[in-house]
DNA sequence: CGGATTTGACCGGCGC
DNA sequence: GCGCCGGTCAAATCCG
């Protein structure tokens, strides 16, 4: 399909045909295990964006709270109530506003798409990816953004059960 | 051959 | 009660 031609031309990185995974790239759930989501965490920003040689992301941008992204249909839709805080005792929702051409974001897990949605509030359609190790049920949300395509917003629902693709 | 990816349809929830 | 929206699953297909 397209993952063949997924040789674009990244201006800043080189978009290898080898995808470099040295042992951790995105501590995700590490980094965001906390209770509740965080609002600002310039700690991440900067040591969550370590040396990839495999990524095409210039700037990494973190955006997590019922104020930011979720707002966009929490507000009207599910903002009756909360009920993912509730039984979501491990879930982490955290987004990212990547600045990319192309969705693909290797993060070093294999994830398999199980969905593709189009948003009503977006032209752009939505993708559901979902971690292929078995017992993980770790779900990614990916989709463009709304008034910035350059933009992807990927936000990540759970903690991976493995340490990582490559223990 | 296996695994991954695709699109469509279905379902559930909430809103009015 | 119906409509709308979002989310998920399933089957089929294709690639490596």
């Amino acid at each position: 399909m397209d993952k063949q031609n997924h040789n674009i031309n990244i201006p800043g990185d080189t978009p290898t045909s080898e995808y470099t995974v040295p042992e951790t790239n995105f501590e995700v759930s590490d980094l965001f295990e906390l209770d509740d989501w965080i609002d600002e965490d310039p700690a991440f920003v900067e040591s969550g964006e370590p040396q990839n040689p495999g990524y095409a992301a210039n700037e990494v941008f973190m955006s997590s709270g019922s104020s930011s992204v979720y707002h966009e249909g929490d507000s009207t839709t599910g903002g009756g109530s909360r009920r993912e805080k509730k039984e979501l005792n491990e879930l982490e929702k955290v987004a990212f506003k990547t600045k990319s051409e192309i969705e693909i974001l290797d993060d070093g897990f294999k994830w398999r798409k199980y969905g593709k949605k189009m948003v009503k509030n977006s032209p752009n359609p939505r993708n559901y990816y979902k971690c292929s190790v078995e017992g993980c049920s770790v779900k990614k949300r990916v989709e463009r953004d709304r008034e910035d395509p350059r933009y992807v917003v990927t936000t990540y629902e759970g903690i991976h059960n493995h340490q990582g693709p490559q223990l």
